[in-house]
DNA sequence: TTCCATGTTCCGCA
DNA sequence: TTGCGGAACATGGA
C-alpha cells in the first residue's frame, strides 16, 4: 500500500532490520521486476557488500550498497518489503537479499508495477525524472509549492497528482488533502486562492505526517480522516452527508459534495 | 464470475 | 511544442 508514507515505513524497516550485514547473494525469482539492471548484474553490485543508508524522495528509496550504486526500489501499486530468517519464502517475492546467518529482506510485488533497479546517485535520478518536492523536506516551501501549482491547468486532484508537481501523494492522500482543505477535486487551479494553497500546503505536511506516525505504532487512522470512510454513502465525518465517489484524474474519488467547493 | 485496485508511462489530441 | 486526459500494463482479492 505505498504512497509517500508507506514508502518512509519501508524506508524505517530497512534501517531498522537490513543495514550491516553482508550479503551473501542476490535471488531474483521473477526477473520483471528489474528495470535496466540484469539479475547477474544486480548479483555482483550487492554480493559480499553491505546496505549502508537509506534515502526516500516521494515514493522512491533509494539503499546504499557501500562501495557501489544505490538500490533503487519502487513499490508500484503492490510493492511490500518481508525481513524474515529462514522459514517459508514470501509469496510473491520478486528479488531476495539473503544476508549471513540465514537472514533475508524479500521484495514482493503481486501485481508487477513496482521495479527494482541500481541507480548511481538518488539526486542525478531525482533530477532526471524531474520529480517535485518531497513534502516532508525542508526544500519544501510554501513558495515553491504555490510557484509549482501556479504552473500548471486543470483540476486541483489531477495536479496533486503528478509526481513532478509534488512528489509522493497518490490517490488516497490526495482525496484526504482536498478533504481536510474543503476543496473540491474537480476545482480548477486557477480558481484557486492563495490562502487555499496555503492551506493545502500545510494539510500535506500534516496528512502525511499523521498516517506515518500511525502506521509507525500500528493505530488506524482517525475517525476525522475521509479514508477511514472510502465507500460512497458513507457519512462524512465532518458534516454527515454521504460520501460522493466519481471518477477524477482517471481514478476513483471519494469526496463530500455538502463542504468541498 | 465480475469488478476493482494506494502507480507510472505512453499515445493521441488540442 | 507543450500539456492534458485517458488507456494500457499484470494480477490477486473481494
Amino acid at each position: 500500500m505505498p504512497e509517500l508514507p508507506e514508502v518512509e515505513i519501508y524506508r524505517r524497516y530497512v534501517e531498522k532490520h537490513a543495514l550491516r550485514q553482508r550479503i551473501e547473494r542476490v535471488r531474483v525469482p521473477d526477473r520483471r521486476i528489474l528495470r535496466g539492471v540484469t539479475a547477474p548484474a544486480l548479483d555482483r553490485a550487492l554480493r559480499g557488500r553491505r546496505l549502508v543508508s537509506t534515502r526516500r524522495h516521494g515514493k522512491h528509496l533509494f539503499v546504499q550498497v557501500e562501495r557501489s550504486e544505490w538500490l533503487y526500489l519502487h513499490f508500484g501499486m503492490t510493492g511490500d518489503l518481508h525481513y524474515y530468517s529462514d522459514g517459508e519464502t514470501p509469496r510473491f517475492s520478486k528479488v531476495i537479499l539473503d544476508f549471513t546467518r540465514n537472514r533475508h529482506l524479500a521484495f514482493e510485488d503481486a501485481r508487477l508495477f513496482g521495479a527494482v533497479s541500481l541507480v548511481h546517485e538518488p539526486e542525478e535520478f531525482i533530477a532526471r525524472k524531474r520529480l517535485g518536492a518531497d513534502p516532508l523536506d525542508e526544500t519544501f516551501k510554501p513558495a515553491l509549492f504555490r510557484d509549482a501549482l501556479r504552473a500548471r491547468r486543470g483540476a486541483i486532484k489531477a495536479v496533486l497528482m503528478s509526481q513532478l508537481v509534488v512528489a509522493g501523494l497518490g490517490n488516497l492522500y490526495v482525496d484526504e488533502t482536498l478533504y481536510q482543505t474543503s476543496i473540491h477535486p474537480l476545482r480548477p487551479i486557477a480558481k484557486l486562492t492563495d490562502a487555499e494553497i496555503a492551506s493545502l500546503h500545510r494539510t500535506i505536511k500534516r496528512v502525511l505526517n499523521v498516517v506515518i506516525e500511525r502506521n509507525e505504532s500500528n493505530r488506524d487512522l482517525p475517525r476525522s480522516f475521509l479514508t477511514t470512510h472510502r465507500a460512497e454513502g458513507e457519512s462524512c465525518p465532518k458534516c454527515g452527508a454521504p460520501i460522493l465517489r466519481a471518477v477524477i484524474a482517471g481514478r476513483t474519488t471519494y469526496y463530500c459534495d455538502a463542504h468541498q467547493r
